[in-house]
DNA sequence: ATAAACTTTCATTTTTTTTTGAAAGTTTAA
DNA sequence: TTAAACTTTCAAAAAAAAATGAAAGTTTAT
């Protein structure tokens, strides 16, 4: 396999993963593209390279950026902006994991927390209900608690972590 | 908020957290309204509850049993078959983790391998493209693993692992 | 102040995903 | 073996999500 090919599988197939997650294909494939561009791309080649409009490129840098995990740069005596993507893959998941929290889990949270705390009048079915609520808010907090504490190792908590469990 | 307002709630949350993590909302949705459900339900009743038809309530009751994640029941003397979810959520999570790690994971894995390993010129380009995809693998091999150590915990990882980090 | 070079926005179109529902299939009881 | 009671399948329809592209906006150089 040579190189263009091998990049044009490695950029379909993060797409691919991205939207098994809940990621748009394009935005996941930009992603995987800068990822691994040794220097900064314009907007011009991303369009090119994945072949998309302008708009779609536009708007899928913005959401990366937001994400926190793609930079604009600006070079010296060009008009136009170039994009990184975060190379560091620790920082990436501290990243993809805190706004994952902030967006959708911490939304979930509350609101399993209100339905778990209905006043039950005491038939089976309400009882079942609110001790099963009750059981999903713990382990979704408890979950979550552990996306914050990894955030704190930052540098490989990852294998520090597969190393504790693997002893 | 009263029962039926609070169940119907769980139900549409648990479907929009699915379709943020690629899962199909209906078949959150089933699984949700299984998890809170003390005693199993029939196909009619889940299609009545959701307002869906039967062969959606079908083919998404059939993914979730390939998930292995809610189970067939019968009824003696009942023709028709009954439906009830995985309840210990720390088996639910073992379950999920197994199954997206084959079916996604596993795959994304492999063309990860396959890429980085191309015979490069020594341009830096290549170079970093070679170098990039093989910490990349290395990371999300290392994920993957971590996914399934904790399968070997079942019982409770989760609070282990919260404890461990947190010290 | 102007215009060139560039980016963003958003109504519309396209694509993808999901849902429907009717026909085909299956199982059970008599 | 038949028919009633139920489930599954899948082509077609509907809905949802993503992409387009042209107009509006912004920035910079002169």
């Amino acid at each position: 396999m040579e190189f263009k090919e091998a990049k044009n599988k490695f950029v379909q197939t993060w797409g691919a993963l991205g939207s098994q997650w809940g990621i748009n294909k394009t935005m996941a494939q930009i992603h995987a593209l800068l990822m691994v561009s040794h220097e900064a791309v314009s907007m011009e080649d991303i369009m090119e390279e994945l072949l998309i409009s302008r708009g779609n490129a536009s708007m899928n840098l913005r959401a990366l950026m937001d994400w926190g995990i793609v930079y604009k740069e600006y070079k010296a005596g060009e008009r136009r902006e170039f994009f990184t993507a975060e190379k560091d893959l620790d920082e990436l998941a501290v990243k993809i994991s805190r706004e994952r929290s902030k967006r959708e889990i911490k939304p979930a949270l509350k609101v399993l927390k209100e339905v778990s705390s209905i006043t039950s009048d005491n038939t089976a079915e309400e009882k079942h209900f609110v001790d099963q609520t009750t059981k999903l808010y713990d382990f979704v907090l408890k979950a979550d608690n552990m996306l914050d504490k990894m955030t704190e190792y930052k540098d490989n908590w990852l294998a520090k972590l597969v190393v504790k469990i693997m002893k």
